[in-house]
This record gives C-alpha cells, sequence and structure tokens, in this order.
DNA sequence: GTGAAAGCGCTAACAC
DNA sequence: GTGTTAGCGCTTTCAC
C-alpha cells in the first residue's frame, strides 16, 4: 500500500478533504464530533500530510534556514557555537512542524555572496536566521535581503529597525564580570580586546570601562591590550600585561581562546591562578570547563537567541506579517576557579 | 513580479514545458541549439525549478536526513564529530542541489523511537544517514528500517550486508598507533579500553593487541584498563596504571577525553610527558590540539565518510537501487607531543 | 527530438 | 459548519 492521502482520510471519515484539511491545520469551524472523526482516521491510516503538496499549494515551506561563518578548520573552538545555536533553533522548529537547513559558509570566500543567495533561491526558505559575524557584514545581509526572505540577525552590532535581531547585553554582562572582580578587591584589572570585525566584542571593552566606572576605579590604558580572538594572542597579551610593574591581578579577556591562552602563560610563569592572579573570559565555550584552573566567564544564551529567532520567523510567517526591533536575551556570568579573591 | 515558471521559461524560449523540464534535468534528446535557447531563457528569467512542484510530481525529496546522537550537554567534546560530519555531508548534498536535514536525537530517552519515525515520515527525506552510537543500536535502525527510507550507517560495529555502511579502519589504525609506540622503543604499552556501547571502540582494543604482536609484545591483562570513554574515567585508569610497579611507559587510551585524563594526572603526579611517559589517544577531537603537550592521536576521517555516506545516497536515489556491503576509510596517526622515545 | 494531457496531494476562494 | 472547484509548478506517460 502505498502513503494514506487526505482523499483517503476523507473518505474513511465520511467528510470532505477540505474538512480533513480544516482539522489538521487546526482552522476554526469545525464541530467536535466532527474533528474527532477525523482524527481517528487520520490515526487509523497513520496519514501524514505531503509537505510538498502543502508547500507548494500554499506557496511557502516549513523551512528555516541558519547561516553561520563555517570554520576553516574543522573542530574550531566554534562548533560548541554552531551546535548550541543548531539546537535553539531546532527547538523551535520541531515544536511547530518546521525543519532547520544549516547554510554554513566561509565569507573569506569570494562567491561566498552567490552561493548564498542561490541556496536560499532553491530551497526558499520561510526565513533564515543569520549569525554574528556573517549578521554584521552589509554584503551578506543584503544579499538575504534582496532574495526578500524573511529574516533574523543574530547578536548584531549596529541596530537595524528594518528586521528583527536578536542581541545578548555583552556590555552590560562584561560590566557585571568587572563589577564582580573589583567586589573580589581587586583594583588592577586588566583587559584583553577581541577581534575588531567582531563588532559584539567591542561592546565588551565599553562594558569593562562602564563596570570599572561603577565600582569606582579609573580606567587606564596601560591595563587594555588589544587581542584578535585567538589563543595565541591571549598568550602575548598576558605575556605583556604580566611584565608590567605593578602587573594586573585580574585579567578579564574579550573570549574564552584568550583567556585560556593568559592561564597557559601563568602557569608557565608559575603564577597561582586564582590566588596570585584571577581570571575571566567570555562566552563559555567548552574549554572554559576544561582548562585547569575551569575558567569563570560569561555565559552567551546562543541557544535561546536562536530559538527565539526561529520562533520569530515561524510566527511571523504564520501570520504574514514582520517582527522589528532588537530582542535581547541576557548573558549570565558562570563563575568558577579561575577567579578569587585579591592578593593583599 | 512573482518567480519565474517552466512556464514562462517555456513561452520566452518558444518551446513546450516537457522541453525545459528535459534541459532543467540534462535528460538526454533535446537538440543542443534548443538547448541553448532554453538556458538562455532560465538565464534571462533567472528562473529557479520550484522543490515542492518537483518533489510532489516526482515523489522524492532532496533532502538528507543525518541522525546522531544529541549531547545532553550543550557543549561537549563531541561537537567537533557533529560539525565534521555535517560538513562531510552538506558538501555531497549541495554538489548535487540536495540539502540537509539535522536530526539530532537523545537515544536516553524514552520517546526517541517514535519521533524519529514521525521525523522521517514528515519529512521523507530521500535518505537517511545514522552516525554512531545510534547506527549500532536495533531498535534505531529498525525504526528508520521501518519507514522505508534507505539509510547509511557510519561506523558501525557489526557489518550488515542489507544496507550500506561506510565505516573506519579503527583496528588496523589503533595496531599502526600501538607499533609506533613499540617503535619508539616502549615495550610495557597500556591500553584503557572504551564504553562498552561504542562498538568501534571494541575494535580498537583488538588493533592494541594486534599492534603489539605485530611488534613482538607479549599482551598482558595487567596493562589494560577499563574506561567509559569520559574524561574522569581516563583519569582513573592513569592513577591505577601509574601505580603499578613497574608502570607503562605508554599510554594508548581508546578515546581522546580519556587521553587527556591521562595528561592531567601525569601532570598532577609531576610526570613529564613525553620525557617519562607517551601518551595517545584516538578521535582527534578539537581537545587534542589544545591540551599540553598536544595529544598524538588518530584521526577519524568522519567527514569524509559522512561525504561518501551522502553520496551513495543520492546515487541510490537517483539510479532508483541500493548500495550494499561496507565501504572503509582509513583512518591516519596524527603524531604530536605527548609521544617521544621510551625513557632509558 | 518534441509536445499534450493528466495528475501528484494539498490549500484557497467561495459557495452552500 | 461543511463541501466544491480550481489551481500550485512540476514530472510522467504516451503520442507524434
Amino acid at each position: 500500500m502505498g502513503r494514506a492521502t487526505i482523499t483517503d482520510v476523507a473518505r474513511v471519515a465520511g467528510v470532505s478533504i477540505k474538512t480533513v484539511s480544516r482539522v489538521v491545520n487546526h482552522e476554526p469551524n469545525v464541530r467536535e464530533s466532527t474533528q474527532a472523526k477525523v482524527e481517528k482516521a487520520i490515526a487509523e491510516l497513520n496519514y501524514r500530510p505531503d509537505q510538498s503538496a502543502r508547500n507548494l499549494a500554499s506557496h511557502r515551506s516549513r523551512l528555516i534556514g541558519l547561516v553561520y561563518d563555517d570554520p576553516s578548520a574543522y573542530d574550531l573552538p566554534s562548533s560548541g557555537y554552531i551546535i548550541r545555536m543548531q539546537k535553539g533553533a531546532l527547538s523551535a522548529c520541531r515544536a511547530a512542524h518546521y525543519e532547520l537547513l544549516i547554510h554554513p559558509c566561509d565569507y573569506r570566500k569570494k562567491q561566498v555572496i552567490a552561493q548564498l543567495k542561490s541556496l536560499i533561491e532553491e530551497t526558499r526558505p520561510a526565513g533564515i536566521i543569520v549569525a554574528a559575524p556573517l549578521s554584521n557584514m552589509p554584503k551578506v545581509v543584503g544579499a538575504i535581503e534582496s532574495t526578500g526572505t524573511p529574516f533574523v540577525r543574530l547578536s548584531p552590532g549596529k541596530r537595524n529597525g528594518k528586521q528583527l535581531s536578536v542581541a545578548t547585553n555583552d556590555r552590560e554582562a562584561s560590566a557585571e564580570m568587572t563589577r564582580y572582580l573589583a567586589s573580589l578587591g581587586h583594583t588592577r584589572i586588566a583587559f584583553i580586546t577581541g577581534h575588531p570585525r567582531h563588532k559584539a566584542v567591542g561592546n565588551r571593552l565599553r562594558g569593562y570601562r562602564d563596570g570599572l566606572q561603577q565600582s569606582g576605579l579609573t580606567f587606564s590604558e596601560q591595563l587594555v591590550v588589544a587581542g584578535d580572538n585567538s589563543f595565541s594572542s591571549g598568550e602575548a597579551a598576558a605575556a605583556e600585561l604580566l611584565g608590567r610593574k605593578p602587573p594586573p591581578t585580574a585579567i578579564f579577556a574579550a573570549n574564552d581562546d584568550m583567556a585560556a591562552g593568559v592561564i597557559r602563560v601563568a602557569d608557565r610563569l608559575g603564577i597561582d591562578i586564582p590566588r596570585q592572579l584571577s581570571v575571566a573570559g567570555f562566552d563559555d565555550i567548552a574549554l572554559a570547563r576544561q582548562v585547569y584552573p575551569t575558567l569563570t566567564t560569561i555565559r552567551q544564551p546562543l541557544a535561546t537567541m536562536a530559538e527565539r529567532a526561529a520562533l520569530a520567523l515561524i510566527r511571523d510567517a504564520r501570520e504574514d506579517h514582520s517582527s522589528k526591533g532588537t530582542e535581547v536575551v541576557p548573558a549570565t556570568l558562570q563563575i568558577r576557579e579561575s577567579t578569587g579573591p585579591a592578593p593583599v
């Protein structure tokens, strides 16, 4: 036997196919008894609506695309990020019987834009979620916009009123971390900045300054060193900072990879963490719990952000309108072993 | 303007829609000049076939499902695995204009089977790739089989002739690693076994024994300790092994997490790696290059395996038959800092 | 080599 | 509340 169709269900239930369609789509105006009959027939025949037919007839797909940067190295720390975003997006999709299409793409390559466009044109998703740093690249955003597909940007730098963005409060969370370090008695709190491309990372420096001010500490250029988000840049920055006289008693890095670099350098120099030096990161990547001592950091609500984005897209597709503005999902401090009271 | 349809293309090219269809699907029996006309019209109108309509008419979808274990912790080391499999599968899919649907599922939950079945029934993919350890679970495999969807198992333990499997040569690679350690002068080479559930891991123990034999070393139960694939079980096993008199000079763990546990314990005990102890793992997870010293390990060709699986599924869908047997993609040794000559 | 006609299984618009 | 009808944009079948 082939698969049951809506016609089979209608015949078994003794109603028209339109009524079956109503039940399946939870449309109003169906008598309870009728609905029960239809549901019984559906169960009996193990009927599943054919998505292709639905999509064709309704001119919309139940697909959500997730576009993110494709790490060229196969197992960059970004794996954890990607998995978390996928997880969040998937949970929203599954609940709504939508499917997730993943679209990793390498923005360093020339053909990304063309590839992305044709990917979208071929699959015609109901909506697209664009993750950082792609979500901050005008070319990428422009390409998606040109296809007319609704999209949501994740963790964007600038807030654009034309479409929806889901962001996290990097700045406030960084300020909170800084205040936390200050509350432990640290007065020389250093900061390692991240890659300038990643806009959200710039907000972390601002948050650091906010936190200092809120704690009554003065900002000093001497305590800020530039990194580029990589482990090795964290090592270099740590070497520089720990050579200062007096050295900082706490180092807050704009991401976990750099913080891990700081830990490595401190270990080599025989500096005890957290007794002589407190170290904090940002992102809560897997590594944060694998280093020794485990890293105090800030947890980005990536899964929740992606979930919200998917939900918004699905809602918009259903209600045939589009959400605007920026939705903020707060990040939370994860206090572990790498931070402690300032040395006396 | 709406999107161009096949009818528009036919009108512009001055042919019937069937001819356009032939060109789009690369069917034979089209005169070259006709094909050129059609292609010109397609380019002019920026025509893209509607997948839903195609799928509906042809009773097949251009979707490949990738089913894998959903790590309950959001950023388990398995992230790297998953990303690599996705990457491989995606590259095959993109080349064939197929899409990848990801289906993480937690086999520890009761409803997995039902959920998996309905997922497949709703999306009706052209084929499914099942990753280990799910690919070794009869219930999971049975559920997929019952939907009638073609599938390929990744890295399976037992080889089943009824469908296609893509495996790696765990056993041979483990033997190779063991021989490599022996060639460095090690004679007391210990092995930490993995979780018994993961069948491929059992092959690693066999490979270890093969390697010993091939190197003229005798197997000793004293040098084999059971682990369960976790970091902490690696720590426990290392503590036990290093307490033996005499202790082993090399420890080969059935996976990288356990090997990382060994490194941690050696570090605590003040044992120098690799001068006093060589450590080797299996899998080449991201952590392998983040630990100090970096870990010598075996790289599973996960991306290639997933790519082969997707290719087979796509080929089978096109040619309307099904591949059988087991395709083997060899694993390769990654020699890093954690192994060296045996102490004198 | 090419085309006409008949659906695929559903939703949308409107009638009842 | 419920049913009828007409497509959606393609592939398939078969005729020419």
